[in-house]
DNA sequence: TCTGGGGTCCTAGGACCC
DNA sequence: TCTGGGGTCCTAGGACCC
C-alpha cells in the first residue's frame, strides 16, 4: 500500500500528514447499485446493474459483484447482458436516488457549509473552518466516512489535498470504501506518473492529440512547452493542462447556481413522424419548466437538441425578448426551432432534447415585468399543476396531448428522469 | 463497442454598437 | 462617405465529465 492510504477501515500505520490539506472529494461507492441493493435486501451479494432496461442505454451504474464480470458503467446495457446474464438490471428510479443523494448533501453539510455538489453522487468539502472543531482533515474524513456507512449502509471513497483536482483524483485511486490523502509536499510525485486520461479535460480526442506526440503520462505534460500545448489543443485548452501537471489548481470550492436545466429522451426506436416528435417536445418542455420552477429560475434561451438516426446531432437555439419558466413558452419556441432546423421532412431522429439557459433567479425587478405581461395565465395555469403534482406525484395532470396517446411509437417508457431542480426536491 | 441523460465549458463567426 | 478596432451578444457545434 502507498503511503498515506487506508483501506475499509484497516487504519494501521502512521497517521498521514494532512497539513496544508483542507479540500475532501467524497464519492459514493456505485452509488446507484447500492441504493438498489440496500432498498431491496434480497439483491445483496448479486450482481446488480442499473441502466436502461431492454433498450438502447448504457450501463448506469453496477454492484461490484457484476464488476467482476467485466460490466463496466458506460458500457451498453446489450453488452453487459452478455457479459453477465445472469445478473438483476434496474432501471433507474430518479426519485429514489435523488431523496437518498439530498440526505448525504445535508450530512456533509453538517461537518462544513462549504460544500459543491458535483453530482448526485459526489462532492467537494472545504473543510478548513472545521478543523478547530472537529480536528485535522483526515480524521474529518473518518468521520464522514463512519457516518455514511452508520446511517445509509453505503460505502464511499474520500481523497484529501490541498486542490480540487488532486483530491479527486486521491478519491479515484482508494475506490472501494478507502481513504486516501496527498500531502501538498507530494503532489507531484502522486500526479507525474498517471496517465493522461487522469487530467480533467482529457477525453478520447484530446488523449489521440497527446498520444501523437508521445505524450502519456501527466508528467510528460509537464515537461513540455506550454506554447506546443497551446498550438495543439487551444490556448485555454493547453494552459489549463499545463497548470494542472503542475498540480495548480486555485478553483475554490463553492456552491454555483446552475447554467441550464433540460431534459432530453432517446426514443425506443427512431422516429420521422412530426406530430410523435412534437408530442415529445412538449413533454420535455414541460419538464424542463417544472424544473426552472422548482429552482426558482427564469430561463433567457431556449435550445432544441436533435439527434438524427446516424447519430449526427445537431442544435438550435433562440434568445426570448423575456426570461420565463413557463411550459407553453418553451413549448412553443421548441416547435419553432424545430420548423426551423433544416432538416429533411423524412429525417429520422433518435433522439430529441429541450434545454433552458441563461438562467436568472425569478422573481428579480426584469422578470417581475416580464411577467406581467401575456404568458400569466399559462403561469397560473402551470404554477397549479405543481402543486397537484406535489401531492399527487407527477404525470396525475399533464396536457391532453400526452394524455391520449399512448406508449407505442413513443419514447421508451417507465422512467421520468427529472431535471436536476426537480429531483433535488422530489 | 455502437453509443443515456444530466450537465459545464470553450471556440468561432456574425451582428451590432460606439 | 468610408473606415478601424474593441466589446458584447447571439448562435452553433464540439469536447468533456459523471
Amino acid at each position: 500500500m502507498r503511503p498515506g492510504a487506508v483501506q475499509g477501515d484497516g487504519e494501521a500505520g502512521r497517521q498521514p500528514d494532512d497539513s496544508g490539506c483542507r479540500i475532501l472529494h467524497v464519492d459514493m461507492d456505485a452509488f446507484y447499485a447500492s441504493v438498489e441493493v440496500r432498498d431491496q435486501p434480497e439483491l445483496a451479494g448479486k450482481p446488480v446493474i442499473v441502466g436502461a432496461v431492454g433498450g438502447r442505454g448504457v450501463v448506469l451504474s453496477a454492484s461490484y459483484e457484476a464488476r467482476a464480470f467485466g460490466v463496466r458503467s458506460a458500457m451498453p446495457v446489450n453488452r453487459a447482458q452478455r457479459l453477465c446474464p445472469q445478473a438483476v438490471f434496474v432501471a433507474p428510479r430518479h426519485g429514489v436516488y435523488g431523496a437518498v443523494s439530498k440526505e448525504i448533501m445535508a450530512l456533509f453539510r453538517g461537518v462544513t457549509p462549504e460544500v459543491e455538489p458535483l453530482s448526485l453522487d459526489e462532492a467537494f468539502l472545504d473543510v478548513g473552518g472545521a478543523i478547530r472543531r472537529l480536528g485535522p482533515p483526515a480524521a474529518i474524513a473518518r468521520r464522514i466516512r463512519a457516518s455514511v456507512r452508520g446511517q445509509y449502509g453505503l460505502t464511499c471513497s474520500v481523497g484529501v489535498a490541498s486542490t480540487k483536482f488532486v483530491a479527486k483524483l486521491a478519491s479515484t485511486v482508494s475506490k472501494p470504501d478507502g481513504l486516501r490523502v496527498v500531502p501538498a509536499a507530494e503532489v507531484l510525485a502522486f500526479l507525474h506518473p498517471l496517465p493522461v486520461a487522469a487530467l480533467w479535460g482529457v477525453g478520447e480526442r484530446t488523449g489521440e492529440v497527446l498520444a501523437r506526440f508521445g505524450l502519456r503520462t501527466v508528467g510528460d505534460i509537464a515537461r513540455t512547452p506550454l506554447d506546443t500545448l497551446q498550438r495543439e489543443l487551444g490556448t485555454a485548452a493547453g494552459a489549463h493542462l499545463a497548470a494542472l501537471a503542475w498540480g495548480r489548481d486555485p478553483r475554490p470550492v463553492q456552491p454555483r447556481p446552475d447554467k441550464s436545466i433540460g431534459a432530453e429522451e432517446t426514443f425506443a426506436t427512431d422516429v420521422a413522424d412530426p406530430v410523435v416528435i412534437r408530442r415529445e417536445l412538449l413533454r420535455l418542455s414541460e419538464r424542463t419548466a417544472r424544473g426552472l420552477r422548482a429552482g426558482g429560475s427564469v430561463a433567457r434561451t431556449v435550445v432544441v437538441k436533435l439527434r438524427l438516426a446516424n447519430f449526427k446531432t445537431i442544435t438550435r437555439s433562440k434568445t426570448l425578448p423575456e426570461p420565463t419558466d413557463v411550459a407553453r413558452k418553451i413549448y412553443d419556441t421548441a416547435c419553432a426551432l424545430y420548423a426551423g432546423s433544416g432538416l429533411d421532412a423524412q429525417a429520422r431522429l433518435r433522439l430529441v432534447g429541450v434545454r433552458a439557459t441563461g438562467l436568472l433567479p425569478a422573481g428579480t425587478a426584469a422578470t417581475q415585468l416580464a411577467f406581467g405581461e401575456e404568458p400569466a395565465a399559462w403561469r397560473d395555469a402551470e404554477q397549479a399543476m405543481d402543486k397537484i403534482a406535489g401531492r399527487f406525484g407527477t404525470g396525475t395532470v399533464r396536457p391532453a396531448a400526452l394524455v391520449r396517446h399512448g406508449e407505442p411509437g413513443g419514447p421508451r417508457g417507465a422512467r421520468e428522469s427529472a431535471p436536476r431542480g426537480a429531483r433535488e426536491s422530489a
